[in-house]
DNA sequence: TATTGTTATACTCTATAACTATA
DNA sequence: TATAGTTATAGAGTATAACAATA
């Protein structure tokens, strides 16, 4: 249990937090924003997945989801084809076009961190990731869109189908 | 220089911390919008200031920080008196009104961050204010709305006007 | 001519609710 | 009846550009 003063600085820094986010977006091409580009990273890391899933993931309402997935479905870069072990469910799979799509995108944020984070230490990286992934926890446990808590690890084991060696 | 792995775990964990400020926006009262609270939490904190310096604690384009100061004016939390040194400028003051509705927002925020924060010790708290302290900076180095840097030590001299003594 | 602030416009993201199809 | 997903609608936040008043 943090003091009050804590709390109000906090509070304060997640408030002007939407700059970082910000300068992220700008970077990105013109057709695609920023939750196209959430969907395209999600499903590089983890692989198919339903709609719900990627909905929990992203920590939006499935009808953002949606939406979002609407617009990269119409690009080509996902496809969405049907469950056969149940027909109300669509599985959500990277094209070609996707993967390349994500190489640009890994090539943009990756020059903007590398430039932002040039006097950062990896020891400072990490130790931010493990909090602010503590914080969305902490968050997370109360009000969930469904389950949470059903894909292993998420944020300790990433990175599935990164180069060569497709795992699943 | 951090590795190409945590930028994309940074990146990721940027991407679905909306949540959390979702989270916190979620308690707001009807009339309080985000923008409003902002803005009210910001004077109470720094003191009476120009639209270009509350733009610039904002973190967004003047034009945004005026529809929110319009807002909150409507409503009676500030008052929008003119520079006597300079009349193309405004300076904000918060009212009486505004006052109650800080504490209001002070109550829930602080309701709000004792729960999810519950098992959180002052000291990683602090340690998560710092690291979001330095990205913002490092983030904000680069593009600026105006000149920054002109308020003394945002981030670790706050609370001016708390409770008693009043230093200006 | 440059700067402070306001307003009009457009875009992104989000949630709620209503709806379809399937379990 | 309950669940997976889509779509319509509405609200909040933001940036750009055009504008007014003043420096």
């Amino acid at each position: 249990m943090a003091a009050q003063r804590h709390y109000d600085e906090l509070a304060r820094q997640l408030s002007a937090f939407g700059a970082v986010k910000r300068d992220m977006a700008r970077i990105l091409p013109p057709d695609c924003p920023g939750g196209s580009a959430a969907v395209l990273t999600l499903l590089k890391r983890y692989g198919d997945m339903r709609m719900s899933k990627l909905a929990e993931l992203l920590a939006v309402d499935m009808s953002v989801a949606s939406r979002h997935v609407a617009h990269t479905a119409d690009r080509g870069w996902i496809e969405r084809r049907p469950d056969p072990a149940d027909k109300r469910s669509r599985i959500l799979t990277l094209t070609a076009e996707g993967h390349e799509r994500m190489e640009d995108l890994n090539v943009r944020t990756t020059e903007l961190l590398a430039d932002r984070l040039s006097d950062w230490s990896d020891d400072e990286v990490n130790q931010l990731i493990a909090l602010m992934t503590r914080l969305r926890d902490s968050f997370g446990d109360c009000r969930t869109t469904t389950s949470r808590g059903q894909f292993p690890a998420a944020a300790q084991a990433p990175a599935p189908t990164q180069t060569t060696r497709t795992p699943a």
